[in-house]
DNA sequence: ATGTCAATATCCTATTGA
């Protein structure tokens, strides 16, 4: 069997109930992953997305910030969520699919201006957050599973612009780099996007303070899709999907696909 | 490159977060 699975940082599923059904309607992923839905649950327009055909829906959320949810066409049971470095946030779900697969779906804090946790709270918070990742994945090693989300880190020098001048901007500083590396290592993840699509620029998120964001390209891929290696070896057909970004009143994030042959 | 966007609280403007 087939299945494809998408995330997608929306920046408030209720403002953007419309654009998350037209991204089912064209492209009909099997999971959508949602982050920063910005809604308590009960208030996740779920009905929109059960209409489409995505019945089952398994969420965290909280008013104002942050928030994930998981849609999909087939059932999917609630494994629950960690509260990662305590920080009493909305930024994990997971789920299991009748297929057995395992499906994490994160929002990782994104670590305010300034990368220095002695300054600044959130640059710490950022960091614990990775750091408790990687001590629970090492201490619950996954197996047959998928982890997907806005990881706010965009690892790699063909992930930005431009490294060099990107070096002491909050996504892309070594410190980060390498605890997202870690992080991936703990859990043996996979980079699916990156297997796939081995060479070249990439990015999922442009910021919406450009004059074009399409002109000036100033991209960063903080948005992936990791696999197991028992189960990564069956992904192809991965996509960014950058038109997204230029959808009318558009998240400042793409979509990014992945299909699994399992 | 201090620009744009969204939610909230108090109210139609400021603050916070991204």
């Amino acid at each position: 069997m087939s299945f494809t699975i998408a995330t997608w940082n929306i920046n408030s599923v209720r403002l953007r109930a419309p654009l998350v059904a037209q991204l089912l309607t064209e492209e009909a992923p099997d999971v959508l992953c949602l982050q920063e839905c910005k809604s308590p649950v009960d208030k996740i327009p779920a009905e929109v997305f059960a209409e489409l055909g995505y019945v089952h829906m398994i969420a965290r959320g909280q008013k104002g910030y942050n928030g994930v949810a998981i849609l999909s066409k087939q059932p999917i049971e609630d494994l629950g969520d960690k509260d990662f470095a305590d920080l009493g946030h909305a930024r994990h779900v997971a789920g299991r699919l009748e297929n057995g697969v395992t499906i994490h779906n994160f929002y990782v804090p994104a670590g305010g201006d300034v990368a220095d946790r002695e300054v600044n709270e959130k640059f710490g918070q950022k960091l614990d957050y990775l750091t408790d990742m990687r001590d629970w994945f090492r201490e619950h090693r996954p197996e047959k599973a998928i982890l997907v989300g806005d990881l706010n880190i965009a690892p790699r020098e063909d992930d930005v612009w431009s490294h060099k001048q990107l070096l002491k901007v909050v996504s892309h500083t070594p410190i980060e780099v390498d605890h997202l590396a870690e992080t991936q290592e703990s859990g043996q993840w996979v980079d699916v996007t990156r297997a796939d699509i081995p060479e070249g620029k990439l990015y999922s998120w442009w910021s919406y303070r450009a004059r074009d964001w399409d002109a000036a390209d100033k991209g960063r891929r903080l948005d992936h899709v990791w696999a197991t290696a028992d189960i990564s070896n069956a992904a192809h057909s991965s996509r960014i999907l950058r038109h997204v970004r230029g959808w009318d009143k558009p998240s400042d994030h793409a979509p990014v696909l992945a299909t699994f042959d399992l």
